[in-house]
RNA sequence: GGGGACGUGGCGGAAUCGGUAGACGCAGCGGACUUAAAAUCCGUUGGCCGCGAGGCCGUGAGGGUUCGAGUCCCUCCGUCCCCACCA
C-alpha cells in the first residue's frame, strides 16, 4: 500500500494520452457529435487558476460527453493580437511576435499540465498569418457585399498613444493604459454594419434557451430597439435669412409622438451639422460647440456634467401648427450618432427636457393628464409625468389614451409628409479600425485615382511587416519605412496601403468555425463547419456577454449570408462562469503581500496573518480577483507540486457553484486533496481490512450515486456532484469485501468501476491510475460512462415526517408508493403521534406520496 | 437615472416540483494513534432553554397566499453586476 503520489502519476498518464492521441476528434463519426468550446485564452504569459477552472469545466463537459458516446471536438487557440503584447514591446524592445510565441509556448505546457482532453492538432493562433489571412479574405467578401464601410465618425481619440480606444477602453473618462483624457475626435474608420442585423439579432436571441436569461437580456438592452416618429421641424424663415449651410428643417426622433403639444423647444446637438454651420460665422456659438466638445463622453462626466444649452436665435415651425414657432437650441445632451441627433423637447414628460426648461425658463405644457386628475389644476412641478394618461391640450390627440395618440399623431406626421415612424436602434455599427502596429491588418489599398480597392485573393495574407518600431506611441504599421507604399491592384498606379488594422474582436468573432478545419485553404471549410457548428457549449466570462458574443452572432449570420457556413447561431449553449478570487494581505504601510510568505494563526475563530520571514503582523483583505497589483494571484503549477493537478482541479470546481466565484484557500485544495487520498486507498486496500456490509446497501448507494452525479453534470452542478462523491468514498470505506467473499466481492468492484468512471472528468489521472489498479485494459479516458438501475436508485421503505399543523412531530415508516389511505392509517395507529393529537380533534390529513404527511387540526 | 441578480451556520455552499432547512467541504472543539509533531482515523459542531427525554426559535426585515414558504406575491433594507444624457 503506496500513497498516492500525484508527481510521478500524472505525468505519466499525460504521457500515455498524449502517445494515443486519444482525444483527437474524428472528421466524421457514427456518434453523434458535440463540440465544447472554452473562450481562447489571451497569451499574458502566465496561467493562473482563473484560467484552470474554467478550462476544467470545459474539460468535465469534454470528458462526460465522450463517455456518454459522443464525438466530441475539444479544441484550444489563441487570441493572440493586442495591446499588450505592443506594450511589452514599448517597455522592453522585444519583438511582439517574439513575445507572444514565448507566452504562448510557455502557456501551452502549462495548459497540458491541465490534463486537458483537448484536441491539440488543431491549435492555433489568430497572430498566424494562415488565420489573419482567412479573416482578410472574408472581410473583402463582405466588403463587396456592402456589409463593410468607411466613414468619418466620432472615436474615442487617446491623445498620447495616439490611437482610438474602444469604448471598454476608456475608464473614467481616460484612457486605459496612458491615464490621458480621451477626446472625441472624428476620423474616417472602418466600420461593420452590424445594424443591418439587429432585428435577427434581437430576435434570434428567443431561440437561444440554453443561455442565462442575463446574458440575453443584456444583448437585447444593448441593442435597444425602439419604435417611433422620425419628423422635420421646419426652420421658419424670420427677420433676415438663414444662415448659410443651414438647410430648410430639423429632423427629430421621438419616442412620444403623443407629447408633441407640450414642445417647447428643440435642441440639436454640438456636432449637428447645423450647430457647425452656426458656428462657422457666430463667435459665441463656435466657443460653445467647442466647449461641449471638449468634454468627456465618460460615465463619471456625464453624470456630474450639467445640462447646458445655446439658444442659436433661430425658430422652428411646431408639425401641426406652422403659426406656433419653438426656439431652435444647441443642447450638450443631445447626442448626434443616436436617432437624428436631434430631439423636440417636453418638459412636462420628460425630466431631462423639465430640469432644461426650469434652468433656461422654457415654457412647461402639460398634455397627459393622469388618471384622477382636473385638467384645469393639474400643473407640473419639480417631477415630470411619465405615466399613463389621457392627451389634453393637443387639438386632435385630445382624449385619446398615450398609445393611441402616438398612432394618430404618426398617422398625421405621415399624412402631411412631414416625417414617418421609425424604428431606431442603440446599437451603433461596430467601428472596426485600429492604430495598432500588432493587429491584423485591413486588406486594402488606398489609390490616389480609384480610392480603395480590396487586395486581390491571391495576394493574401497581407503579412505583417518585421521591424516594426514600437518605441514610441501610435501605429507602429504606419510609420514603417516601406510597408504601406503599394501598387493599386486595379491600375497599377501609385498607392498606399491602409495601415488601420482590425480590432482583435474581429479575430475572436469566427475562430469556433475555423477549428473545424483550421487549416484549409478557405476561412471556413463548409463540411467540417456544418458537421461541428454550432458549438454545443460555449463557456467563459460573464464580461464578454455583449461584446464578444454579439460580434460573434452577428459574424456567423454574415458569413452564412455568404454561404460560408450553415447555421445562423454560433453557439446554442452558453454557460458564464465565475471568476477565482484569494484573499488579499496588506503590510502595515499598505504594501501588498504574496500569499506564499503569509502565515496564517488561528485562535478558535480568529484568524491572524504574519510575514513568514519576519513575523511582522499583517493586514487580511476581503477575496478580490486575482490580479498581480495585488499580488494575490495563485498558479496551478504552484499547486501541482504538493497537491497535484487533480486536486486543484477538484477544489476549483467543488467550492462553488460553477456561475459564481469560487474563494481560493489552501486548506480548501487540502480538503480536494484528502478526498483523492481517500479515493486511492479504496482502490488499494489490503484484502485482510474488511468490514462487514449489507450487499444491497453498497448496490444501492452504487446506482444512486449514478444517478445524481449524472444528473448534476448535465445540469453544470459540479460542486454538488463532487459532494456526492464524497459520500460514495464514506460509503466504500465500510463496505470491504473479506478475501473469498465473492459476492461482496462484486459488489465492491461494481462501486470502485463506477467511482473510477464517475471521478475521472474532474480528476483524470487519478482515474486512471484507479482504472488500472481495477485491472481493466483500456482507458478509463475511453471507457464507457456506468449506467444506472433505475430500480435501484428508489427505495423500498420510505421514511415520512409527521406534521401536526405544519410542525414536525414524528415520522413514520411506510412501503414506497403507499396509498394515502395505508399512510393515513398509520400515521393515526402512531402511539407517539397519538399522544400529541390528545385532546386535539384532526379536521383533514394531507399526505404527499413519498413525501410527507401533514395532520390539520381544527 | 434605467435594467437585472442575490441575501441560508464562524466560512464556501446544499435543499432543481411549495413538502424533514443546513447535504458535502473548510474552520473549530473533543478523542484515538505517536516519545512528540505532522499526516491519518473516530466523534462533535445553527441559536436559546433543559441533567435528560425533549422544547422553543431560526433562511436580510415586515406583511400576504397556503394544510405547509428558503422556495410564490407585495413593501422595505443591504450587497453585487450590466447599461447609462438613447429622446
Amino acid at each position: 500500500m503506496a500513497r498516492y503520489n500525484p508527481k510521478e502519476v500524472e505525468p505519466r498518464w499525460r504521457g500515455v494520452w498524449e502517445a494515443g492521441e486519444v482525444f483527437r476528434a474524428a472528421p466524421q463519426s457514427d456518434k453523434p457529435k458535440y463540440y465544447v468550446l472554452e473562450m481562447f485564452p489571451y497569451p499574458s504569459g502566465r496561467l493562473h487558476v482563473g484560467h484552470a477552472r474554467n478550462y476544467a469545466m470545459g474539460d468535465v463537459v469534454a470528458r462526460f460527453k465522450r463517455a456518454r458516446g459522443f464525438n466530441v471536438l475539444h479544441p484550444m487557440g489563441w487570441d493572440a493580437f493586442g495591446l499588450p503584447a505592443e506594450n511589452a514591446a514599448a517597455e522592453r524592445g522585444v519583438d511582439p511576435a517574439e513575445w507572444t510565441a514565448d507566452n504562448i509556448a510557455t502557456m501551452r505546457e502549462e495548459l497540458k499540465r491541465l490534463g486537458l482532453s483537448i484536441d491539440w492538432s488543431r491549435e492555433f493562433a489568430t497572430c498566424d498569418p494562415a488565420y489573419y489571412g482567412q479573416q482578410q479574405a472574408w472581410f473583402l467578401k463582405l466588403w463587396a457585399r456592402g456589409l463593410a464601410y468607411r466613414k468619418e465618425g466620432l472615436v474615442n481619440w487617446d491623445p498620447v498613444d495616439m490611437t482610438v480606444l474602444a469604448n471598454e477602453q476608456v475608464i473614467d473618462g481616460r484612457g486605459w493604459r496612458s491615464g490621458a483624457v480621451v477626446e472625441r475626435r472624428k476620423l474616417t474608420q472602418w466600420f461593420l454594419r452590424i445594424t443591418d442585423y439587429a432585428d435577427a439579432l434581437l430576435d434570434g436571441l428567443a431561440e437561444l434557451d440554453r443561455w442565462p436569461d442575463k446574458v440575453r437580456l443584456m444583448q437585447e438592452n444593448w441593442i435597444g430597439r425602439s419604435r417611433g416618429l422620425r419628423l422635420t421641424f421646419a426652420l421658419a424663415h424670420q427677420g433676415p435669412r438663414l444662415p448659410p449651410g443651414v438647410g430648410e428643417g430639423v429632423e427629430v426622433y421621438t419616442t412620444r409622438p403623443d407629447t408633441l403639444f407640450g414642445a417647447s423647444f428643440v435642441a440639436i446637438s454640438p456636432f449637428h451639422p447645423i450647430a457647425e454651420a452656426l458656428a462657422a460665422g457666430d463667435e459665441d456659438i463656435a466657443a460653445f460647440v467647442a466647449d461641449c466638445r471638449k468634454g468627456g463622453a465618460s460615465e463619471v462626466e456625464v453624470e456630474a456634467a450639467e445640462k447646458l444649452g445655446l439658444d442659436t436665435g433661430l425658430k422652428v415651425c411646431h408639425p401641426f401648427d406652422s403659426e406656433q414657432q419653438l426656439p431652435l437650441w444647441i443642447g450638450n445632451f443631445v447626442l448626434m450618432d443616436y436617432g437624428a441627433g436631434a430631439v423636440f423637447g417636453c418638459p412636462a414628460h420628460d425630466q431631462r427636457d423639465l430640469d432644461f426648461a426650469r434652468k433656461y425658463g422654457l415654457p412647461v405644457t402639460p398634455v397627459v393628464l393622469p388618471p384622477g386628475e382636473d385638467p384645469a389644476s393639474f400643473h407640473v412641478k419639480q417631477e415630470a409625468y411619465v405615466g399613463p394618461g389621457r392627451i389634453f391640450n393637443s387639438a386632435f390627440l385630445n382624449g385619446l389614451d398615450v398609445e393611441a395618440a402616438k398612432s394618430a399623431a404618426i398617422a398625421r406626421i405621415e399624412a402631411e409628409h412631414t416625417g414617418q415612424g421609425a424604428t431606431v436602434y442603440r446599437l451603433r455599427d461596430w467601428g472596426v479600425s485600429r492604430q495598432r502596429g500588432w493587429g491584423c491588418p485591413i486588406p486594402v489599398i488606398h489609390c490616389h485615382r480609384c480610392g480603395p480597392v480590396g487586395v486581390p485573393e491571391a495576394d493574401l495574407p497581407v503579412r505583417l511587416p518585421e521591424g516594426m518600431d514600437f518605441s514610441r506611441p501610435g501605429n507602429a504599421l504606419a510609420r514603417h519605412p516601406t510597408w504601406k507604399h503599394a501598387p493599386c491592384p486595379s491600375c497599377g498606379g501609385e498607392a498606399e496601403r491602409e495601415t488601420d488594422t482590425f480590432d482583435t474582436f474581429v479575430d475572436s468573432s469566427w475562430y469556433f468555425a475555423r477549428f473545424a478545419a483550421p487549416f484549409a485553404q478557405a476561412p471556413i471549410e463548409k463540411t467540417a463547419a456544418d458537421y461541428w457548428l454550432p458549438v454545443d457549449q460555449y463557456i467563459g466570462g460573464v464580461e464578454h456577454a455583449v461584446l464578444h458574443l454579439l460580434y460573434s452572432r452577428f459574424i456567423t449570420r454574415a458569413l452564412r449570408d455568404e454561404g460560408m457556413l450553415s447555421p445562423a447561431e454560433p453557439f446554442t449553449g452558453l454557460f458564464t462562469q465565475g471568476m477565482v478570487t484569494h484573499e488579499t494581505y496588506r503590510r502595515q504601510n499598505g504594501d501588498w503581500v504574496d500569499p506564499t510568505s503569509v502565515e496564517i494563526q488561528s485562535e478558535g475563530t480568529t484568524r491572524r496573518a504574519l510575514d513568514r520571514v519576519t513575523g511582522e503582523p499583517l493586514v487580511i483583505g476581503d477575496f478580490e480577483k486575482m490580479s498581480k497589483s495585488k499580488r494575490n494571484v495563485v498558479a496551478p503549477a504552484d499547486i501541482a507540486d504538493t497537491y497535484g493537478i487533480d486536486a486543484a482541479r477538484l477544489f476549483v470546481l467543488s467550492d462553488s457553484p460553477p456561475e459564481r466565484d469560487v474563494l481560493w484557500t489552501n486548506t480548501g485544495v487540502e480538503g480536494s486533496w484528502r478526498l483523492i487520498n481517500r479515493v486511492w486507498t479504496e482502490f488499494d486496500t489490503d484484502p485482510g481490512e474488511f468490514e462487514p456490509f449489507d450487499i444491497d446497501t453498497l448496490r444501492r448507494a452504487t446506482h444512486r450515486t449514478i444517478k445524481a452525479i449524472t444528473d448534476a453534470v448535465e445540469g453544470f452542478r459540479f460542486n454538488s456532484a463532487i459532494a456526492r462523491l464524497y459520500e460514495f468514498v464514506a460509503v466504500l470505506r465500510s463496505c470491504r469485501a473479506p478475501a473469498g467473499d465473492a459476492p461482496r466481492i462484486e459488489a465492491r468492484n461494481e462501486a470502485l468501476s463506477a467511482l473510477a468512471r464517475l471521478i475521472s472528468p474532474f480528476a483524470p489521472h487519478l482515474a486512471e491510475e484507479c482504472w488500472r489498479r481495477l485491472g481493466e485494459d483500456g482507458l478509463v479516458t475511453l471507457a464507457a460512462w456506468p449506467d444506472y438501475d433505475l430500480l435501484l436508485t428508489r427505495e423500498d421503505e420510505v421514511v415520512l415526517p409527521v406534521q401536526i399543523n405544519g410542525k414536525r412531530r414524528g415520522e413514520i415508516r411506510a412501503p414506497a408508493g403507499a396509498s394515502d389511505d395505508l399512510v393515513r392509517e398509520r400515521v393515526l395507529a402512531d402511539p407517539d403521534i397519538r399522544l400529541r393529537l390528545e385532546g386535539l380533534a384532526v379536521r383533514k390529513v394531507i399526505v404527499v406520496k413519498d413525501r410527507i404527511v401533514n395532520l390539520v387540526t381544527g
